[in-house]
Parts: structure tokens; sequence; C-alpha cells
DNA sequence: GTCAGTCGTAACAACTATGGTTACTTCATG
DNA sequence: CATGAAGTAACCATAGTTGTTACGACTGAC
């Protein structure tokens, strides 16, 4: 898979609110964040979109209008932002259901499902350990 | 989406093989594979052959040929079998370089690098710790 | 009320990855 | 030589991601 940027580009839209907002800000424009990710503005409103139903940011309209946070950066782990643009598990199971006369075949679903489960655990554990904020410190520090 | 099977099936060819010499036979043939995992032969074959080349995996050509494996199950970690077969990382950077005149467009990537690499070695240490054998035992616990 | 600016969305194209299928070549053993 | 299976190329279909254009909906400023 790979290639899949989802993540980083809402990372980046998130974090760059956050600042904006840090700085005195009142809302941010999609153009203005398209503008620092290097891609075009309705691709960042597709994003914030789904990161809107997950509470993690709100649209205003109108004149004036553009995107906010709902809460602080530091209060926000990648998990949550995570959860709310990837949709399905890291490993699919198989794509037509295996003979389930073949010992493994009939076996081999749940035990792989057993074993998937726990990778997706360590790897929600590991993206809650960090926030936007500390992105941002990380952002920060780089520059 | 996900539907990402690859690992699925080459942790089910793998375990097919091995279950399969343990009962005596020298060879399994992509056939005998393709009808326990429910595809076509080829989609084994050229699954089989990134494991060959990751040395896990060996193929016999001519009159009797098939696949064997190279080591036991219980030597075979899934992380192995992941590296042989998904190529990129885990999440990707930016489609296209981010505006290097904005603070967060600057910093985002190496402090993206920086969470992502220690996710992905949580994931591998994840995916060390589960052998084939472990597979195909949780495979005949099911049955 | 009008206007301007911005979001909301649909629609489309391009590209890539995956999965499935057919067909043909290559090879080694009996 | 005949046979059975791998090796591989060539397609097609599907789906996801990214980028783009276009247009409607909304709201604050005037």
């Amino acid at each position: 898979m790979s290639a899949n940027s989802r993540l980083t580009v809402a990372a980046h839209a998130l974090t760059w609110i956050g600042l904006y907002q840090r700085r005195g800000h009142e809302v941010a424009t999609s153009e203005q964040i398209a503008t620092s990710v290097n891609t075009n503005p309705v691709v960042i409103r597709r994003l914030l979109a789904e990161l809107r139903k997950a509470g993690l940011a709100e649209s205003r309209r109108g004149a004036g209008a553009g995107w906010t946070l709902t809460r602080d950066l530091a209060s926000i782990s990648l998990l949550e932002v995570y959860e709310a643009i990837e949709p399905g598990p890291l490993f699919g199971l198989h794509p037509s259901t295996p003979d389930p006369e073949c010992v493994v075949g009939h076996g081999i679903g749940p035990a792989l499902t057993a074993v998937y489960d726990e990778i997706e655990a360590a790897l929600r554990t590991q993206l809650a350990m960090t926030t936007l904020e500390d992105v941002l410190q990380g952002v920060l520090k780089a520059a």
C-alpha cells in the first residue's frame, strides 16, 4: 500500500490550523492550508470534512468562513486522526472464502484474526502515544 | 481500504505447504494451494515467487514439480513474510513537497518521519512475535 | 438586497494496486 | 518424447487516492 498520505495530510492540516489559531487568527481557509500542504483546496476540504464528522474540526460558511479546531492540539492524538480517516482494518482476510473442507482453509480465518487483532492493538497504542502538540513541537524543533 | 489480503494469502500458502510436508508429501503444487485459498493458481505462483526471492520458499520445475519450504514453520515469523511482500512504508509522506516557506510545511516531514519510524518499529516487533508455527497451531485449534 | 468569499459536493480524469483469467513458454522427470 | 507444473506476459475489472473543474449554498459586510 503504501503511498497512503492521508494521515500525513490530515496531521499537517490540523497542526497548521492549531498554530494559526495560536497566533491569534480565528479561522483558517482551505486555500491557506492547501498552499502549505501543496495541494488543491478541495483535497483539504474533503479530508477536513471527515475530521469534522469525528468532531475534531469545525467549519464556518459564508463570508469570513474557514476552519477551526474543536479542541487543543495537546488533546488530539494521532489515533483519533487515524480512526477518523482510515476506515478498514490494516490487514484484510481472504478476497473469497477459503475452502472449508480443508483444515487450513477452515481454521486460518479465526487464527489470523486473533493475530491481527493484537497487531492492530499495538498500532493503536503507539498512535495514541503521540498528540498533535507533540507533532507541532517536532515541527518547531526541526525549523 | 485495505482489503490488503496479501499477508493473509501468503501466510495461508506457507502454512499449507508446511502442514502438507509434515504429512509426508514432498512438494505442494500451486493448484492445490489455490484450491485451499479459493483463488487462481497464478495468484499463488506470483505471491510465492516473492517469498522465494526472500528465501522462504523454493520451487521445483518439470514433472513432479511444486513448492517447498526452505525452513521449518517455527523459524519463520510473520515479520519475514510481511517484509517479503510489502514493499513500502505503512504511512507515506506528502504526494508533493509541502511549502518550504511555511513553518509547518518545512518541519512536518522530519517530525512525522520520527513518529512513523516508531510506529513501524512497534508493528515489526509485534509481527516478529508470531511464527507460522503459531499460526498453524491456531488453525488446528480452531478446527 | 447585493456582493464577495468560502465551504459543500458532484463529477471526472489519471494513476496505482490488487485480484482474476487466459495463454503460452520452459523445464525436468518418467 | 510426453506430461505436468512452474514462469511469465498480457489483459481486464475493480477500487482507492489524488488532482481538477464546476457550480450551488451560505453568510457577513456593505
